[in-house]
Order: structure tokens, then sequence, then C-alpha cells
RNA sequence: GCCCUUGUAGCUCAGCGGUAGAGCACUCCCUUGGUAAGGGAGAGGUCCCGGGUUCAAGUCCCGGCGAGGGCACCA
């Protein structure tokens, strides 16, 4: 007699076991039709699971999160049925749902092309439009593994036995083809629509690089063709922000094959980067830190100490002369150690906060390389601050802010927290470990924010909290960090002398706001679709004249503006305003000035916006009001 | 690094065995025009690099390098 209760509260009573299907049925014929899955005491079951004893169940449709992951498990089965039958001979590795979708590794002799991936796109919906049930049944791991050994499906038989003995395993039938989950799935392939295979690809098997590669194809699939849609108008959107392309068009920078990894700086992609680091510089300055420069060459020996080259030789670009062997920079740490350990550093001296906007190279490989995402020459907002142990929570605490408040200037105002900590393999006593992670999160918790905790992620050398800013699209990138290092200052020897006058080792925090300038610009492009805001946009204001009468007065005001500090140009081509109009617009210049004989008479400007609004005219020191106002606003919305 | 795709004019791309093409950009001429494209003419290519097949190779094959999408890696 089970009493099924129900998530509005309702209580439904049975005199006998029924599935979850049948408890669908008797609350509605809609439901029963949309019932992909029941929730039973927070487990997910196949509809067709029996209910035996009193139990909490809610209905799993299309509309649950759950729903959705479990029409894309689905899907994913889907792509076995067809790609068998095209294919028999392939084998089926995993196919689990990711984001947005699901993807199948399989082993397949013949490679698969984009034609083929349209094949079996056009035999799944074949096969869906069958409206055929899918067909569960629980299994011994002994019949399990029969069934693929029969089914020559060597993955899968490998997945078998690694499952504990004794536990029941699932096999999914869809017709012919035999998968194996841990379920649910959907009932009946009706509940598949929305669907489409993306690319296909190869991936190791268990994503280890030492086995075979497999292809992956992926897909994407969603409740409803209008979340396709939709997810497929965010992939557009996506892509027209590729910072790469609006980079070209707007002459930020370029790559060529000479220099793989490194950037060739245009000077309107300079002019952003050095806009960044002058502010980042600007803040650091007010916040106790000083600058540095050091060395980007540096021998071995010292990477040898640090440990960096045990573990990362092979990722470093190395260079030689008379004999010695030296390492290009792939880190600024190393060499901030030695300008701290010039001199005798007392307990008093600390916090000693030390900043370098150094150039690091590291040999990534190749396949990682990435637009300004993944470079191997990068410059980091890098800066190491030396402390005592009972400094660490206050330098967390105050880097906290800062970053926060850097965020909010580019209009990032959803930043996500991680917290990670100590990994099996590590240095420090758990003494310093329990201090410096509780220092961190007492430092996250003092200020009531919402953070994540990553046990085990942290590195070997200390505990660390890792910001990640959402754009506009709601990606999500991780920027900004600070790093407790138990390990590094020892190994390089640095020392202060306490308050008992013994030589201590201090804790050395490494932190970063922006992450690389590089890859921090990249976001930015995205983010602002190259419509940057005033205080960053390479060029703020472009001047124009309606004929060349007008010429003069528009060098005059531009002049005028660069020796203000703006950045100003002028276009007095021989061109109908209309066209310098369109042109400027697509160079999302914030403020167009036009000057024609009129304005000239009145000695005014008149102004037009990026966004095509006519801000009327007013003389110049009007205009630099509204410009100086944009400035201060930096990327803020508002002053908030 | 691994798998697939890919490399043609400054840019975006077409051509896929038989003497290199388009649009935009560029140069010159006409036009001095008031808020997203005025008109005309012209110039421009070692078809990524190196081999091979062929009477003939951007075009087919092999190798290298770069790029794109994944995988792996990321101090």
């Amino acid at each position: 007699m089970p009493i099924v209760s129900l998530p509005d509260g309702n209580k439904k009573i049975f005199d006998h076991p029924v599935t979850i299907k049948e408890v669908a049925e008797s609350i509605g014929p809609g439901l029963a039709k949309a019932a992909l899955a029941g929730k039973v005491n927070g487990i997910l079951h196949d509809t067709c699971i029996k209910i035996e004893r009193d139990s909490d169940l809610s209905i799993i449709t299309s509309k649950d999160e759950e729903g959705k992951e479990i029409i894309r498990h689905s899907f994913a089965h889907l792509i076995g049925h067809a790609i068998k039958q095209l294919y028999p001979g392939v084998k089926m590795a995993i196919g689990p749902v990711i984001e947005n979708g699901f993807y199948y590794d399989i082993q397949c002799e013949k490679q698969l092309t984009p034609i083929d991936l349209e094949a079996i796109e056009k035999r799944m919906e074949e096969l869906i439009k069958l409206d055929y049930d899918v067909v569960v049944e629980i299994v011994s791991k002994e019949k399990a593994r029969k069934v693929f050994l029969e089914r020559e499906e060597p993955y899968k038989v490998e997945i078998v036995n690694e499952i504990p003995k004794g536990e029941e395993i699932k096999l999914y039938h869809h017709q012919e083809y035999t998968d194996m989950c841990r379920g649910p799935h959907v009932p009946n392939t009706r509940h598949l629509r929305a669907f489409k295979l993306m690319k296909i690809s190869g991936a190791y098997w268990r994503g280890d690089s030492n086995n075979v590669m497999l292809q992956r194809i992926y897909g994407t699939a969603w409740s409803n063709s209008k979340e396709l849609n939709s997810y497929m108008k965010m992939l557009e959107e996506a892509e027209k922000r590729d910072h790469r392309k609006i980079a070209k068009k707007l002459s930020l920078f370029h790559t060529q094959e000479e220099s793989p990894g490194m950037v060739f700086w245009h000077p309107k992609g300079w002019a952003i980067y050095q806009v960044l680091e002058q502010y980042i510089r600007t803040i650091l300055k007010l916040n106790g830190y000083q600058e540095i420069r050091t060395p980007k060459v540096v021998d071995r020996s010292l990477w040898e100490k640090s440990g960096h080259w045990e573990k990362f030789k092979d990722d470093m670009f190395t260079t030689t002369s008379e004999n010695r062997e030296y390492a290009i920079k792939p880190m600024n740490c190393p060499c901030h150690v030695q300008v701290f350990n010039q001199g005798l550093k007392s307990y008093r001296d600390l916090p000693i906060r030390l900043a370098e906007f150094g150039s690091c190279h590291r040999n990534e490989p190749s396949g990682s390389l990435h637009g300004l995402m993944r470079v191997r020459n990068f410059v980091q907002d890098d800066a190491h601050i030396f402390c005592t142990e009972d400094q660490v929570q206050e330098e967390v605490s105050n880097f906290i802010d800062l970053v926060f408040n850097v965020y909010k200037s580019f209009g990032f105002d959803s930043i996500l927290i991680k917290l990670s900590t100590r990994p099996e393999k590590r240095v420090g006593s758990n003494e310093v470990w329990d201090k410096s992670e509780k220092a961190l999160s007492d430092a996250l918790n003092a200020k009531k924010l919402d953070w994540e905790l990553l046990p085990g992620e942290g590195a070997f050398y200390g505990p660390k909290i890792e910001f990640s800013l959402k754009d506009c699209l709601n990606r999500i990138w991780q920027c900004g960090t600070i790093q407790v290092d138990f390990s590094m200052p020892e190994r390089l020897s640095a020392t202060y002398i306490s308050e008992n006058n013994e030589r201590r080792v201090p804790v050395m925090l490494h932190r970063a706001i922006l992450g690389s300038f590089e890859r921090f610009i990249g976001i930015l492009i995205e983010h602002y679709e190259g419509r940057f805001p005033v205080w960053l946009a390479p060029v703020q204001i472009v001047i124009m004249g309606i004929t060349d009468r007008n010429s003069t007065t528009c060098q005059k005001i531009c002049s005028d503006l660069n020796n203000s500090g703006y950045r100003a140009e002028t276009d007095l081509r021989n061109e109908k305003i209309g066209l310098k109009i369109r042109e400027r617009t697509i160079e999302k210049i914030p403020f167009l000035l036009i000057v024609g004989d009129k304005e000239e008479e009145t000695n005014q400007v008149c102004i037009r916006t990026r966004e095509g609004q006519d801000l009327g005219s007013m003389d110049l020191g009007g205009f630099i009001k509204i410009l100086n106002d944009q400035i201060y606003l930096k990327g803020r919305s508002s002053l908030n």
C-alpha cells in the first residue's frame, strides 16, 4: 500500500506497487505523456520503475534541468543506435552529458567526416520518428559482461569489469542497439526532438594521452526547437565576438608563423594595453606595492633551486652563452625573491609587496595556443607579498577588495570565488596548512562572500583562492588568484629577522588581478565586442569636416584634445560625411565630432556617438565634460 | 604533443589537373557633398615552404611549418 507524496503536498494512495508512469497517469494524461523520469526520495529513476513503499516522488519532464540532462543522455545512446546501423564495426566507448549537450567517444576504422556526421544525424532523425520505446533491463555484472562480449564492445567490457561485484547494471535497449548506463533515460524516442550534431574531434580513451585516440562526436540537445535555436543564436553571437576576428578588423594586434603564440601589438591594441597597465600600476601604488623590474634571461641554476627546472624544463625556452645555460623566465617569483634577499630584512619591514609587469615565456604545447587566450609570451600584473604567517589573512582580505574593485571598473559585477586546499602531494606541515587555509577562508567569510571549496586542488606549495568573472554571454573566465607559498622562500633562502632576533622564512603570496594582460584584453574584446568604454578605446574621438574648408578647424580641435591627454584623430578625407560616419561607426569610435561651416561660425562641435545618438552642438568645453564623465566611470554603468 | 580540418590579392572568400578570379580595401581622376556606402579608371598574387606523380600541379600524393576545432597539458 504505497503512499506517494508529490511535491505540491498531495498524497496518492495505492493498494499495489505502482510504476512512476502509472502515478503520472493518475495525476493526468498530459503529465503522463510528458514524464521522462521520476525522482523517488531524491533519486532519479526510469518511469517504468515500480514504487513499492511510501515515497516522495516528483515527475521529471523536459522543463526540469534534470529532464534536459536525461534527454541529452538519451541522445548519446541514439548516436550509438544510428552509428551502428551505418558503420557496424564501430566500438562504443563512453557517451556522457556535457553542458548544453552530449558526446560519444567511439573507435571507428574510417575517419568520420562532416559528411558522415550529416548522415548520422539524418539516421538519428529517422530513428526518432519511429517513436520506439527505450527498454530498460536490470542485469548482473556477469550478464552485462556477456552481452558486451557478444556485441564485441571491448570498451564497454572494460567499464563493466570495473564495476563492483554485486552492483546492478542497467542495460538500455534501443531496438537492436544496447547500451549501458546508470540512467534514467527517456521512455520513448518521441521525447527526443531538438538536437544537432556539432563537430567531430579526437579524444584520448579515458582522457589519458598514453591511450589510443578515439573519435568524439559532439552534439547539442534541448527540450524543444526554441531552446535549440536560442542556443545556436548564442553560438553565433560568441563567434561574432571572437577576439581574433575583431582584432583583425580593428587592427589591434596580429600573430604570424615566425613567432607562434606571441603577439605583435599594433598601435591601437597597444593603446589599450597601456591604459590597462597604467591603471593597474596606479592601483598597486595606492595599495602599498613597489614596482620592480627583473631580468628575463636567468641561469639554469636558479630554476634548479626553485624546483622549476625539474618539473617544467621542457616547457621553458632556453638559451646558451659561453657554456652557460639559461632559461627565459616562465614566471617572476624566483627573481622577486632575489630582490627580497638583497639586504637584511626585519619583521618591521614586512609585509613587502613587490610588483612587476614582467614578460614571461612558456613553451606551451602547439595545440593549446589560442589567440590571446593562451600564448607563449605574456605579461602578468604580477606581485609577491612577503609577510609573516600572521599577516596572511589581512593581506588576503585587502587583496579581495582590490580584485572586486578592479573588476567593477570593467563592468564585471558577477564574480565567482574558489578556494583550493591541500593536495595529497604537498610541502609544509599540517599546522601551517591548517593556518593558511583558515586564513583564506576566514578572509572570505569575513566579507560574507559566497565561495566554492575545491578540496585537494591546491598547489603543492600552498592553498589558493581563484577569482573568475562572468562576461556578457555568461561565460566564465578565471583571472585573479592569490596563492600562499610555503616552499619557494625557503628553497631560495629568503629570511627576515623576527622580534626574537631569529632568522625566519617569510610566507610568500603570489597574486594577480587580471592574470595576463594578453588574455584579459582578449576577454575585454569579446565582452565589449570591440566597443570599448571611452577610457579604454584606442581612439576616443574622430573629428571630421564636412568640406575641405573645415580642415584647419578640425586639426586645431584634434591637437587641443590630444594635448589634453585624450586620444583623438581627424578624418579629413575627400569623402562625404555619410561615409566617414559609417566607417568610423564600424570602427566603434565612441565620439564623432562633425565640423562644418555652421559649427565654425558658432565655435561649436556637433557630436554623434557610435550608437548613432545625436548629442547636438556644443562648445568644446561642454564636450570635454561629457568625455570626462565617461572616462571617470570606466566600464561601470553607473557610479554605484 | 595527439586527432581531424585548413593555408589563393591587404581583408573575406571562389576556383580543385590545362595561361590566376570576385567583393571590399588601395592608387589616380571627377565630385566639396550635413549624419551608416557619390561616380569613373587603375594597380595588385613564388596560390605557406620543400619534395614527388604527370606532357601539364593552387588543384593529386608525401613531409615540414602555421592556423581553426577538440583532446591532453597549463608553474
